[in-house]
DNA sequence: ATGGTAGAGGATCTA
């Protein structure tokens, strides 16, 4: 079974590119974030025709995510326990896809250390802690793959000296993802690849990409059963080469299928 | 020169 995570930074503008992509690699589900579209303007009907089913939490102009699986999909779940019901922003959304439990997040970006805006994610994070605590057991086949906008350790980033003092590499954050952690996951591209320089975004501004200057802040983390069954890992960097490329790599890990 | 780019939407806001 293979797993994708993609922030598309909007279906419209990477319809090409995705369906490039798609085909090619052809992962039996997706996790897409930053679908930036309306839910009546979702091509539910086109992913179909490629095969897949597929659930969208979309609000238009920003935020916006999905699941496509084409191994089923059942017990869709929009938005986080303990939200704001319809004023809750589109950054969650879980399912059951072929006997595995996936939740599809992209956590808010933070901004900076003293906006507002980073206490809201480190809110966020605790609110999908106890909706993974509410919802799911560390027994089970859990994914939980996304746009965590956390680069969880130095390892995981092109420079610590420039990035002190800015979010995505801040201590509260890091231990916020950490808890999450401890319901029972695991980074899963870490267990292929211990070593630096690893990527899964590059700014669009000043050519970040071909200076090596990115960030690992997309990833799947996956509970024990899963962690056990793992195969491959990977980061497709040639997904952000080339014309009208998202800002972020697709991430994808296969493993053995529930028997 | 407090810079750069991409996306949405139609002026800025977000990343």
């Amino acid at each position: 079974m293979r797993v994708t995570t993609w922030n598309v930074n909007s279906l419209n503008a990477r319809k090409a590119r995705f369906i490039e992509w798609t085909c090619e690699a052809s992962p039996d589900v997706i996790c897409l974030q930053e679908t930036k579209m309306k839910p009546e303007a979702f091509p539910y009907l086109e992913l179909e025709g490629m095969g897949y089913e597929s659930a969208h939490f979309g609000q238009g102009q920003w935020n916006g995510v999905a699941i496509l699986s084409r191994v089923g999909i059942t017990n869709v779940k929009v938005g986080l326990d303990g939200g704001d019901g319809s004023s809750e922003e589109a950054r969650a959304i879980s399912a059951n896809c072929g006997g595995v439990s996936v939740v599809c997040v992209y956590v808010p970006n933070g901004r900076s250390l003293e906006d507002d805006h980073y206490r809201y994610k480190l809110e966020w994070l605790s609110k999908l802690k106890l909706h993974l605590e509410k919802n799911y057991r560390p027994d089970q086949d859990l994914v939980v793959a996304g746009d965590f906008n956390i680069a969880p350790t130095d390892l995981d980033v092109w420079s610590p000296e420039a990035l002190i003092g800015c979010t995505h590499v801040s201590e509260p954050e890091r231990d916020a993802l950490r808890e999450l952690c401890e319901f029972g996951l695991t980074d899963s591209l870490r267990k292929f690849y211990p070593q630096s320089g690893i990527y899964s975004w590059w700014d669009h501004r000043g050519g970040a990409f071909h200076k090596r200057q990115g960030m690992r802040i997309d990833y799947l983390l996956v509970s024990k059963s899963v962690e056990s069954r793992l195969k491959w890992a990977l980061i497709d960097r040639n997904a952000r080469k080339g014309e009208k490329p998202s800002d972020h790599a697709p991430v994808t890990i296969e493993f053995s299928p529930p028997v």
